[in-house]
DNA sequence: CGATTCCTTGAGCAACCTCAAAAGCGGTGG
DNA sequence: CCACCGCTTTTGAGGTTGCTCAAGGAATCG
């Protein structure tokens, strides 16, 4: 039983270790080769190249999410990704094909679930899409790393001028506390508290 | 927040036989036991259950697309599904497991395009993503079975009164054209001949 | 230091929403 | 057949959210 169509696997073997990113940086283009991944840390941003030739905010991808699978079935990806926050990718399919199978139906249904996520981002409030945002980025022990406002603006769709009149106005609230982390870039670690907020 | 009229469930789970629905049909709810499809013509809604017991519009399947795949793995329905137009489905999965692999993938690889789509549906100026979603939803003839002004707006995340008014705008610019289908109730079966309009 | 990039803030405006009323359409019962 | 009911759609008037345009501040890097 062959469970994926034709990819060189000479070459992608060479390529098969981990990947750390930074906050911003690219991890593969549309119509480009390459493998899938599975995300293991961070946020990725997924986007589409629109009728204009430009390229539009397509979907996100958080740990646990694949990364790229269609290229395994049409030799190139469909969307650019690119990490909106530190993130360590793991080629994917990872181990052993023989739970392949449940393994697929789960990041299915993870998709899915995913797609949901990302629409609810889109719809409702401005403040609740923002708040939406900062929920699905943040960790267990309630601290997350936000993105620029830009990303921020084109994933909820709003203008990153909103964006930020946002977030000030959370951390004048004290929802948002802004809170610098060594090391990193300081306009893109943006690091902050979250306080879950009633709801 | 959506109203299911009372429809005749009981020959919902009986067999694993395909199933054909009209507009506005439940085809299950959230939380719900049963089996996974894949929709072989029409539009299904699919909606989630939010924080406030209500429930608000999560994702679009269209055509070959997998619905309540979740099932398999978790035993209940993620989400709730109902026609937007007239659907067949066919019970999923369907064949020989022997190239499950493949095709779990290629639903994958199909789960996250359509996400893309459903997102690009929800940002831009209101006739755009009115005349996307109408894009998605027109048949190779050009002709498309438009779902309930309501729908339309839980889709776009626009309000009803606004689809109304560029809908009939549309028409009056003849992008649009009214054009009744027998045998279907008048108020869902609003059909139309679309104009594809550069871009 | 200058160049670049990102973030903040303000003032005015437009797109879309809200609320309200009425009309169309199909079904039901007298 | 007509009157009535429930539901969807249409249309209007006025209000609000979030956008646009513009200017300036802060951090990084060569």
């Amino acid at each position: 039983m062959r469970l994926f169509s034709t990819v060189d696997r000479s070459t992608v073997l060479k390529a098969r270790h981990s990947r750390a990113l930074e906050a911003g940086q690219a991890i593969y283009q549309a119509g480009g080769d390459g493998m899938a991944w599975r995300v293991r840390h961070g946020v990725v941003r997924l986007d589409t190249p629109t009728a204009k030739g430009e390229t539009a905010f397509a979907s996100l991808a958080i740990a646990g999410d694949i990364l790229g699978c269609e290229t395994m079935l049409f030799g190139c990806y469909t969307f650019t990704a690119s990490a909106l926050t530190h993130c360590e990718l793991a080629p994917w399919p990872e181990g052993e094909p023989a739970t392949a199978g449940e393994s697929l139906l789960e990041s299915l249904a993870i998709a899915q679930r995913r797609a949901a996520d990302v629409v609810a981002l889109r719809g409702g409030q401005a403040v609740d899409r923002v708040i939406g945002l900062i929920r699905l980025l943040t960790d267990g022990a309630g601290k997350v790393v936000l993105p620029t406002r830009q990303d921020i603006a084109d994933i909820t769709n709003l203008r990153f001028e909103t964006i930020s009149r946002i977030i000030k106005s959370l951390e004048r609230a004290h929802v948002l506390a802004p809170l610098k982390i060594e090391g990193v870039h300081a306009t893109r670690s943006f690091s902050v508290d979250f306080a879950p907020l009633a709801g």
